[in-house]
DNA sequence: GTCACTATACCGACTAGTCGGTTTTTCGGG
DNA sequence: CCCGAAAAACCGACTAGTCGGTATAGTGAC
């Protein structure tokens, strides 16, 4: 059985899921406190500030991120597949993260497109290595973001489903039929 | 010679620049009057509330979306060619609104994700008479999307620009070749 | 005693929105 | 063309409320 997750780790969700559905304006102290079950003077107990929990939180997309990137490298030959598929996950821990991290990029937050443009680049170097050609990788990478970007939106709100698992299968079909 | 754009149109053009660039928080009242070169007495006299300044945006993308739709609609073998490569164009009056107004929705701005999502479904169904299979529809939509969401990152900080016009061409190209 | 908190009070900075007053533009009569 | 009044456009100080952060007294478990 595994651990109930610890206090600080119960007040990064609840930043990374405050985030996700509400967005940067809405993830104030009491609330990220109240979510993660704890009082204000808890949270400021383990982080002295709200940088702090950011900090916690760039961690831990680079952990997740590592073990990603150990995954494709494990099977190239699956890589862009996985790559892809995984992209239509948002409720992998992964995903959840980065688009956490990515509100706050978009909050223009510098430390955050750093980390992000970090993480593209090591993503793009294990495609590459994985499938050889440079033009089909961006290909993978943009249809990636595409499905999630879809994803982020859908999950805010009312947007209408329009990728869903057996669609992208279709999808990652064609793109299988292209020579190059 | 064109009007000089008046005060209502310099306050939206502000409130959108603002939101793109530097995200909702930091769209603030007065920030947005002081790049419109307004006092914040100026902007409420013409918008009493922020949400009306968002009513304003909303309304510009609509018109901007239907200029869009009637390009597309009037040369369909170039829809999709057309749909790609214009995400790129993160200069244009409509990449920069939509941009603005997807900032908004990811804040959890429940009337930002609604028009989002009725924009999608028009440009969806303007590709589908266009190309004619649902599945290449998807692909282009998400290409764009990924391109776009690309884009957007680039905008805001330090994202290697992994995605040029001459790219992008390439990635057209390889996409023509799938037979369908 | 220390650790991991709770509960509450407080401060300074900032923000949306209001309001009284001022400037600029518009427009009809002489 | 000029005048004066009304309407439109605009200014900036103020209010009420929020948020990040600090501080502090207390509590139960080990």
């Amino acid at each position: 059985m595994g651990h109930a997750p610890s206090t600080v780790q119960r007040l990064i969700d609840a930043y990374q899921d405050i985030l996700v559905s509400d967005g940067e304006r809405s993830a104030t102290l009491e609330a990220i406190a109240q979510r993660a079950g704890v009082s204000k003077g808890g949270l400021t107990y383990h982080f002295k500030s709200k940088d702090e929990l950011a900090a916690a939180l760039f961690d831990r997309l680079q952990s997740l991120v590592e073990a990603d990137l150990a995954v494709m490298r494990a099977e190239p030959a699956q890589a862009a597949d996985y790559y892809v598929k995984s992209s239509l996950d948002v409720e992998s821990p992964l995903e959840r993260c980065n688009m956490a991290v990515t509100r706050l990029a978009q909050g223009s937050h510098p430390e955050a497109n750093e980390l992000l443009a970090r993480c593209r680049t090591q993503w793009f170097d294990v495609l590459m290595d994985a499938v050889g050609n440079e033009d089909m990788v961006h290909l993978v990478m943009l249809l990636g973001d595409g499905i999630y970007f879809n994803a982020s939106l859908t999950g805010t709100g009312a947007m209408p489903s329009e990728t869903d698992p057996a669609t992208i299968d279709r999808i990652v079909g064609l793109i299988g039929t292209i020579e190059y």
